[in-house]
DNA sequence: ATCTATGCCTGGTGGC
DNA sequence: TGCCACCAGGCATAGA
């Protein structure tokens, strides 16, 4: 499930093979993918030069010359570049042919990924990018504030750092190993944290998603390897699908449960509850 | 404000 | 071996 360190990893890996190509045509085998008339979406994408990509927490912004194509890849799109349109596989759902012969294909084995074209600059007015919080990793975090927004929740801290309106860029794998970093139990509320707590988990947010992306992110629960998607992160995990395991910090054994609705694993003597 | 349920999806898993 | 119910989960949305 590519977080912001997936996403971010595919971000530096699609630029580099990307920039300055257009786009000569569109090939939507499963058009489900993109959220607006597909007409409109092909004949508005065709023909743009992509200029430029962006990322913002675990969203991909493709800068075309007038627009913006805004791509979430949700739990396991990935994209492919092809050096030419050969026979359409199975999971290939939108395949972007660019004036340089290759292609570029999004393939997605449970289809939740999604694509929406705006018009270039207006990406930050759409409702779903509008909403969200800071970014987990960013240099500058505003800790008075975020503990403000954060300490007055009642919610299972584990469900606060997975809403993407207070912080963005982390996931069900990295939160789970910030907080066991943090020595946080998952399902501690909000509201019991100190502000002490709080920072900590924080920086150990940012630590555990800088060193996620100097590792190129995490590849589990993927079937195939992919453009940027082949990260060395799942070697560094100290929780995160790591059940029955032996604790690296205390031995015990590290245990899976459920946390609003979310598999989480944490170990029952680093992260007690209060 | 927060919770739960539902929908979107398919491949992997465990039970028989 | 095959069939099947069930689960994973980011995000949107609806209703409690």
């Amino acid at each position: 499930m590519p977080e912001l360190p997936e996403v971010e990893t595919v971000k530096e890996t699609l630029k580099r093979h990307l920039i300055g190509l257009k786009i000569v045509k569109v090939i939507t085998p499963y058009p489900n993918i993109i959220k607006m008339r597909l007409e409109e979406f092909k004949n508005k994408v065709t023909n743009q030069k992509i200029t430029g990509i962006n990322r913002y927490g675990k969203y991909l912004f493709f800068e075309l010359e007038d627009y913006t194509l805004v791509s979430h890849l949700r739990m396991e799109g990935k994209y492919f570049i092809r050096k030419s349109l050969g026979e359409v596989t199975k999971h290939e759902h939108v395949i972007f042919e660019l004036d340089s012969g290759d292609c570029l294909s999004y393939h997605d084995v449970r289809k939740f990924g999604t694509m929406e074209l705006v018009l270039k600059g207006e990406e930050k007015q759409l409702e779903s990018i509008k909403k969200l919080g800071y970014e987990a990793n960013q240099s500058k975090i505003d800790y008075d504030k975020l503990y403000e927004l954060i300490h007055k929740s009642t919610r299972p801290i584990k469900a606060v750092l997975l809403d993407q309106t207070i912080l963005t860029g982390l996931g069900n794998i990295y939160v789970d190993e910030t907080l066991f970093l943090s020595k946080i139990h998952p399902a501690e509320l909000a509201s019991n944290l100190s502000k002490e707590e709080v920072v900590t988990i924080l920086k150990n947010a940012k630590i555990v998603l800088d060193k996620a992306i100097k590792l190129g992110g995490t590849t589990i629960r993927t079937y195939q390897s992919s453009l940027g998607v082949d990260g060395r992160f799942q070697n560094e995990l100290k929780v995160h699908t790591l059940a029955g395991k032996l604790c690296q910090v205390c031995n015990d054994v590290i245990i899976k449960t459920k946390v609003g609705g979310r598999g989480t694993y944490f170990c029952p003597t680093c992260q007690k509850r209060k």
